[in-house]
DNA sequence: GATCACGCGG
DNA sequence: CATACCCGCGTGATCT
């Protein structure tokens, strides 16, 4: 077989995968990100060349021999970072694990060790391949040697042939050095000859081959600025080459049949991998699943096929399972029960044939703790048990802690809080279209341990929200309201399905047409929602410009499409068509999926445990992002109508929420002063930005300013805002500095809460709840800004969310004792729908404004639109 | 089944 | 050296 060397930088594949990967954190809070990426890479490694052997070099010390030549070399270079340095311990006993050979000598560079083994290996007739980050490999290159230097990422790399290097450069791998000994290296503080860069090196190395013959003849070299630079700096060049040439004889003392390459120890890396938190890795081996059942601790139950009284104590957790995620449609698999009594399973017959337990649950005093209670409440509900007396429940009390941690699996909950081992869902019942119910014992036990689990972590979670000053937002507003969303999500809304057939079919029409049209115009057929054959269409065979590209071809989005409208006459139709089709698949056929047969309504579910900042989320379907912004799909909006005639909807939302918002927490005089003047803030804050008077505000000005007021809400980028107005980066950057000088406050705050992020980890809202941020911290500027606007936008966005779900709580408690029979629909992040009576609607309008309004005191008044109609779209 | 581009909402 | 404002969900195309 043919024998194949791999030679490996190990410090500059480390530094790499160091800067390039976020810094990750184990449990025990050890750094990972270089150890991990230098892992992948390895791996990839090993997989695609399948070397025979292989060797891992390191440089050895601070000074090699190339410092007593010039005592700068590598000067002015950065300390490496504590965070890098700690990780090298782990990389070498990766490599031990791999059964990888590695390798440093004192004095030496892995540059030299790498430069002397390849040689040997090709003089042997190895293939050698050798693996860096650093460009000065790349004078190894030969018809024998290939190297490869990672780019942007690390697994991704750039080949290094002579053929490659003819190409990109124009000279042969041995004038490599040549052409760094005279351009130098600021990396490696090689001098070289200064004004010389890498266009004139080349230039010159075409006509001389080599600095020594360059010097010979320098009166030779066009341009006598340039002949008194290199004569100024002859010593400096010959100097500068010779720092640049890697040894080819280093003392090295390994043999290449002593690096061969073997196997790993797949336990030693199992254990090293589980250490260090690799779980993908891990997997990837076929463990992770099987070590988890290891863990298994025996649990005793009963199976029960009657409920009595006997079996219910003080405090219970009751856990209830359904497999499909949804609670409106699946049924009920199997519950569970945990109290001092025992831990105990039935199926939902048992439970529907016995007395006890609808009494049981029913019984407001009969204290429950659950996992998510809005699917208990919801999933009861629909046999006619209405459950209360939830105190805990598992699910928002994890969200609340740290909303990061996605929590859906009650296995990972258990884990983060150090509870005995329970069997991921996924392993129990499988997924996708493999997922099934296995045999009672199997289900039996699995929701024993769910129950059991739950009651033990009631009192873990309720100490941490205390210690956290949580414990209020949990008892006090999200898990009142998960009950309101239960009974909002049980109502459901009603919609007019031959209203929305109608538009379906009438755009059916419009849009068979149109593609007609866009065919005809492009003169070919093809296929209008597919952006890779549109693109085709567009930029190649019409030859638009291309304005942006994507990751994966031509972008044709509806901003680039613009910028095109007026070079052919298919774009106007293509973005026609586009607006339309959306209506038609996402709106109209998709509405129409979702509607319960018999009773046309639709029972959307919000998700109340998902996003980070503490907004609500809706699913199967989205309620929360039906059309409004155009006339069109707002008319879809007429679909949706009061469940019972001679009702209307009633809509109220409130008005700039988020920069009220603002305004309080940051106590930005100006912009307190606004509101509770009840100027119009985008026409104000035009005022201050372009220091004009009010009736000098032009309506691009507002406009302009409007966008402002958006980007300073979402954390502001110049970058950002000059996408949203379509200005250059400067022009935004200058009206952001404008803004922040109008409102020192509000730079106050932005510069604050950023810091406090970064002392902290994480930020917080007005009723406490909290966004960690770990990234704030990094040196990778992408994730760093991000986690700065978030920092910024999250107090912002989270206090409104806390705002309206306090008004939501305290409207359901109004209608309940003022006796009404409107009903709260749903809630789009600022707004909330009601469907009601009409003789109620004037009770609603004085109501409605004054509970959202007074929701929460803030510095400025809080102020609610609000309408009403026949249906939906008429709530305008 | 997963991922991408795209577009709808606040 | 390129990056690229917040928070979401659903669809169709495409690749595996």
């Amino acid at each position: 077989m043919d024998k194949k060397l791999v030679l490996i930088d190990g410090n500059s594949i480390a530094y790499r995968a160091f800067f390039a990967l976020p810094l990750l954190n184990n449990d025990k809070g050890i750094h990972t990100n270089a150890i991990y990426g230098f892992t992948t890479m390895l791996q990839k490694i090993l997989e695609e060349e399948r070397p025979t052997h292989i060797l891992v070099a390191f440089d050895a010390g601070k000074t090699t021999f190339r410092h007593s030549t010039y005592k700068e070399y590598k000067g002015g270079r950065q300390k490496t970072p504590p965070e890098l340095s700690e990780q090298f311990p782990y990389i070498r006993e990766l490599l031990d694990a791999y059964g990888i050979a590695r390798y440093e000598i004192e004095n030496y560079e892995a540059d030299d060790i790498i430069g002397t083994l390849s040689l040997t290996a090709e003089k042997d007739g190895y293939e050698v391949k050798v693996i860096s980050g650093d460009k000065d490999l790349t004078q190894l290159s030969s018809d024998k040697t290939t190297v490869c230097i990672t780019k942007k990422g690390i697994t991704d790399t750039e080949v290094y042939t002579p053929k490659h290097i003819e190409e990109k450069w124009g000279i042969t791998p041995n004038r490599i050095i040549d052409m760094k000994g005279l351009m130098g290296d600021s990396s490696d503080n090689i001098p070289g000859v200064p004004g010389v860069g890498e266009k004139t090196a080349i230039k010159l190395l075409k006509q001389f081959q080599t600095i020594e013959n360059l010097l010979e003849s320098i009166d030779e070299v066009s341009g006598k600025k340039l002949q008194e630079k290199l004569e100024e700096n002859k010593q400096q060049a010959i100097m500068s080459k010779e720092l640049a040439t890697i040894l080819r004889e280093a003392p090295v003392d390994v043999k290449l049949d002593e690096i061969e390459y073997k196997e790993n120890d797949q336990n030693k890396l199992k254990e090293l991998f589980k250490e260090l938190g690799f779980n993908s890795l891990l997997e990837k081996m076929g463990e992770g699943v099987e070590e988890e059942q290891q863990e298994l601790q025996e649990i005793t139950y009963e199976i029960l096929d009657k409920l009595e009284r006997e079996h219910f104590a003080d405090q219970n957790s009751l856990f209830i399972e359904i497999l499909e995620d949804n609670y409106h449609l699946a049924e009920i698999i199997g519950m569970s029960l945990h109290n001092e009594n025992g831990t105990y399973y039935f199926s939902l017959e048992t439970a529907l044939n016995s007395p006890a337990f609808k009494e049981w649950a029913e019984d407001e005093r009969a204290s429950k703790n659950v996992f998510d209670s809005k699917l208990s409440v919801v999933s009861l509900n629909r046999h006619g048990i209405d459950l209360k007396g939830i105190e805990f429940d598992l699910l928002l009390a994890s969200y609340i802690l740290n909303p990061s941690d996605s929590g859906d699996d009650f296995a990972s909950i258990a884990r983060r809080h150090h509870q005995p081992a329970i069997q991921t869902d996924e392993s129990v019942y499988g997924k996708g279209a493999k997922q099934k119910v296995p045999e009672e014992k199997i289900v039996a036990e699995h929701l024993a341990r769910k129950a059991k689990s739950l009651y033990t972590l009631e009192k873990t979670c309720v100490e941490e929200l205390k210690k956290n000053d949580q414990y209020e937002l949990f008892t006090e507003l999200e898990l009142p309201l998960a009950l309101i969303l239960a009974e909002m999500e049980y109502t459901g809304v009603k919609v007019d399905t031959g209203r929305l057939k109608e538009m379906k079919t009438e755009l059916a029409e419009r849009l068979q047409e149109m593609e007609i049209k866009i065919h005809e115009l492009a003169g070919e057929s093809f296929n209008i929602n597919s952006p890779k054959q549109l693109g085709v269409i567009l930029f190649e065979k019409l030859e638009l410009p291309v304005i942006k590209k994507t990751k994966t071809g031509y972008s044709t989005s509806a901003d680039v499409l613009e910028k095109l409208q007026s070079k052919h006459e298919i774009i106007d139709y293509i973005l026609r068509y586009r607006q339309l089709g959306k209506l038609q698949s996402t709106y109209l056929e998709g509405l129409l999926k979702v509607v319960h047969e018999n009773t046309d309504k639709i029972h959307t579910r919000f998700n109340q445990a998902l996003t980070q900042t503490g907004r609500l989320s809706s699913i199967d379907p989205n309620l929360q992002n039906i059309p409004i912004r155009l006339e069109e799909g707002r008319k879809i909006r007429q679909a949706f109508v009061p469940s019972h005639e001679g009702w209307v909807m009633f809509a109220a939302d409130y008005s700039q929420i988020e920069l009220r918002v603002l305004a309080h927490i940051a106590n930005d005089e100006k912009l307190i002063d606004a509101f509770k003047n009840n100027l119009d803030i985008h026409t104000k804050t035009a005022m201050d930005v372009f220091g004009v008077s009010k009736d000098e505000v032009t309506s691009n000005m507002r406009r302009q300013a409007k966008a402002v007021n958006f980007g300073i809400v979402y954390g502001i980028s110049d970058y950002g805002l000059s996408q949203s107005l379509g200005i250059t980066r400067k022009e935004a950057g200058e009206f952001i500095k404008r803004y922040l000088e109008s409102f020192p406050g509000v730079k106050e705050y932005m510069d604050e809460i950023v810091q406090d992020a970064k002392q902290k980890g994480f930020v917080t809202t007005l009723l406490h709840r909290r966004r960690y941020l770990p990234e704030i911290t990094s040196r990778n500027f992408n994730l760093r800004s991000f986690a700065e606007r978030t920092a910024m936008n999250t107090p912002i966005q989270g206090s409104a969310a806390d705002i309206i779900k306090k008004a939501m709580i305290e409207m359901a408690e109004r209608l309940k004792t003022e006796n009404l029979q409107s009903k709260l629909l749903l809630q789009v992040h600022d707004e909330l729908i009601f469907e009601a009576p009409k003789e109620e609607i004037e009770k609603l309008k004085e109501i409605v404004p004054e509970v959202m309004e007074n929701a929460l005191e803030l510095k400025v008044p809080l102020k609610v639109d609000y309408s009403y109609g026949p249906t939906w779209y008429d709530a305008k």
